[in-house]
DNA sequence: TAGATTGTTAATCGATTAACAATC
DNA sequence: TAGATTGTTAATCGATTAACAATC
């Protein structure tokens, strides 16, 4: 009964849809609602709830506010979570900016890259000698990197993040990372999410046109 | 019998390694090892190519050649493929800037901004005041935009698209689009996927430590 | 009460894997 | 030939959906 990776993902998009809703002003919602605003069904719903031991009102549907709770109990949103960025081009510094993050209480507390005209300090984060990446990871317990450094390079990079004790990369060199079990890692690679696109479009464009 | 999108990315992936391959010298591979490298089973390989109409040799494997083209003609890869970046803040131009889709053929032939203090030129592309896109996109038949503008106007800028002929979108605005049937949308959300990691990692920690 | 919505079970669907006959 | 690898079929696995009894 592990859920998997695709309903902890869900999860999260229930919470991000929840805070909106919340916003507005709503107290309430029903499986249906919710279901709508994320793109899945109202079954969906109410099973990932139910594999996550969250419950609502049988005709009233589930209070916001708790299950906003719940959510953020189950995703570990209640202490702030520290990461490091290792790679600072062009990727890595959009990402250093992206505000995004701090909204779910995840911080990205100093940037490591190994070229010299990028270390200095970007916004208020540091950018140091990549050299430094391993004593900062194990002096502050880091357990989580981003990793946007250059295909090349990217599976000794994270072998050595590995070795710091970093045991999870949000990883965007578009190469599939060999890591030893118990580290996780998940891939973006923005060039094959754009490809499928294309193929899609092509192929829906040769089916109806 | 109509190929997942899980399938389609693997042909990428396969597609990505292979040219790497190529350029160490190799000539021909195994499904075993192709799997290796791209993290899959063997069987999936095989099953992949199968479903595409590829085929190898019993005893002596694939040739390499002949995979990057077969998969390059059903990717499309083969003529030039154009799109359009709408929102030039930092994450959009942090792709105009990116170098790894030229390598897949595909290029970004302009971007757009509502924000006049984006506009001009970034690198060798320009970039055009957001109202002008519609024009753009019809002119140059431009099927395909990357999203990267703020959540709260995600949804109404891809409308717009749609309403001027855009056919498939790649989203990273951290919201749900809707969107009419027949138009693709691949949607990044780099904070949940961070979330993500920072998921399983408290997971397998407290169960595994 | 009647009506609506949950929670859960069972059915369906699709994707992955295993296995093995064909064959180079 | 013997051995290795493909291509495909069947088995497995997991995830999604449908349906409906429980109940507010």
């Amino acid at each position: 009964m592990i859920p998997g990776r695709n309903a902890i993902l869900r999860l999260s998009r229930y919470r991000n849809v929840l805070t909106r809703f919340k916003a507005l002003g709503f107290v309430k919602v029903f499986s249906d609602y919710l279901a709508d605003a994320v793109g899945v069904t109202s079954s969906q719903v109410r099973k990932d709830f139910s594999l996550f031991g969250i419950s609502g009102k049988k005709r009233g549907g589930y209070q916001i506010d708790e299950l906003l709770e719940k959510l953020s109990g189950i995703l570990g949103k209640n202490e702030a979570q520290n990461v490091v960025l290792v790679g600072a081009g062009n990727l890595g510094s959009a990402l250093l900016k992206y505000r995004g993050f701090g909204k779910e209480d995840i911080h990205i507390v100093a940037a490591f890259d190994a070229d010299p005209s990028k270390q200095g300090r970007l916004l208020d984060i540091a950018v140091h000698p990549f050299t430094q990446v391993a004593a900062f990871v194990q002096e502050h317990g880091i357990k989580v990197a981003i990793l946007a450094v250059p295909a090349e390079v990217a599976q000794g990079v994270a072998e050595q993040l590995v070795a710091a004790g970093i045991k999870g990369i949000l990883n965007f060199a578009p190469v599939t990372l060999r890591i030893p079990q118990g580290v996780v890692v998940n891939s973006i690679d923005v060039a094959i999410e754009l490809e499928n696109v294309l193929y899609y479009v092509h192929a829906l464009q040769g089916k109806e046109a």
